[in-house]
DNA sequence: CCGGTAAATTGACTGATGTCGATGGGTCGA
DNA sequence: TCGACCCATCGACATCAGTCAATTTACCGG
C-alpha cells in the first residue's frame, strides 16, 4: 500500500521518493530471517546443511566447534526463522533447508 | 582448507559430506552482512535507499521514526557491512546502495 | 565571524543474544 | 529393564545491540 508523498517541498533539500515500502510487520519478518543468517557459527551451519542437502545434528557438532547446546540453540533460531527444518528419525535429527524461504530471502535483494 | 571427514564410521549414524565450504573468516564477512540487514529498521532504512536509488538522511528521520543519532547509527552500521555508501553534499548525505554488495549476499542465497 | 542547521559522536541504560554446564526426555541395543 | 546415546531445555553469565539526550563537528548563509 504504498504511501505516496506530497512533497513538492521541492525548497526544502529532500523532496519526494519517500514511499514507504516496507511496513513493520514486513520488515520485522524479513529482518528475522536475515538476523538468523547474521552469526558466523549459524552461517556456516546453515552453509553446511545446504550443501549437503541433509545433515545429522550430530554431525555439527565437530563441524563448527561449539557445544551440543549451542548448536541445539542456533538450529532452533535457524528453524524458527524457517530457513531449515528437521526431521527426527530415531535418535537422530536430520535438517534440511528450505529452498522457498531461501528463494524468498534472495528475491528481497533483487 | 576444507577438511574431509574420514568417517568411515559408516556405522555410526551419519557419514560424510562434511567438507566445511566456509571458513570462519568468510562466515564471519558474511554474517556480518547479513546482521546489518537483521534489524527491522534498518531493513526499512535499506529498502527506503534502494528503492529511492537516492536519500537524503534528513528524509531518513521521518521515515523509520526514529531520532537522529538512532538512524544515524544504523545507516553506519549499514554502511561498516558495505551495503550503502554515502556522500556529503553540502550540509547533507546522501545515501545510496552498493549493487555488487548487494549482489553478494544474493549470490551466496544460491 | 556568527547563528542556524545537518549529521556524527559520546555516554548511559536496557533488553537481546551467544555460550556453556547441568538436567531432562526420548530412543535404541543388550 | 537398564544403560548409553542424541537432542532439547533450563539457568546463569558475559557481551552485544538498539535507543535516546546531550554534545560535538561540519557546513552554509548572511
Amino acid at each position: 500500500m504504498r504511501k505516496m508523498i506530497t512533497a513538492l517541498a521541492g525548497a526544502e533539500c529532500c523532496a519526494s521518493l519517500l514511499t514507504v515500502q516496507l511496513d513493520l510487520v514486513d520488515a520485522t519478518e524479513l529482518a528475522h530471517a536475515y538476523a538468523a543468517l547474521g552469526d558466523p557459527v549459524r552461517l556456516r551451519l546453515f552453509s553446511l546443511i545446504a550443501n549437503a542437502g541433509e545433515v545429522c545434528a550430530c554431525d555439527l557438532l565437530d563441524a563448527v566447534q561449539k557445544s551440543q547446546p549451542t548448536v541445539s540453540h542456533h538450529t532452533k533460531t535457524l528453524a524458527d526463522a524457517g530457513l531449515i527444518v528437521g526431521e527426527k528419525r530415531g535418535r537422530w535429527v536430520w535438517w534440511s533447508v528450505v529452498p522457498q524461504r531461501v528463494a524468498a530471502l534472495r528475491a528481497a535483494l533483487a
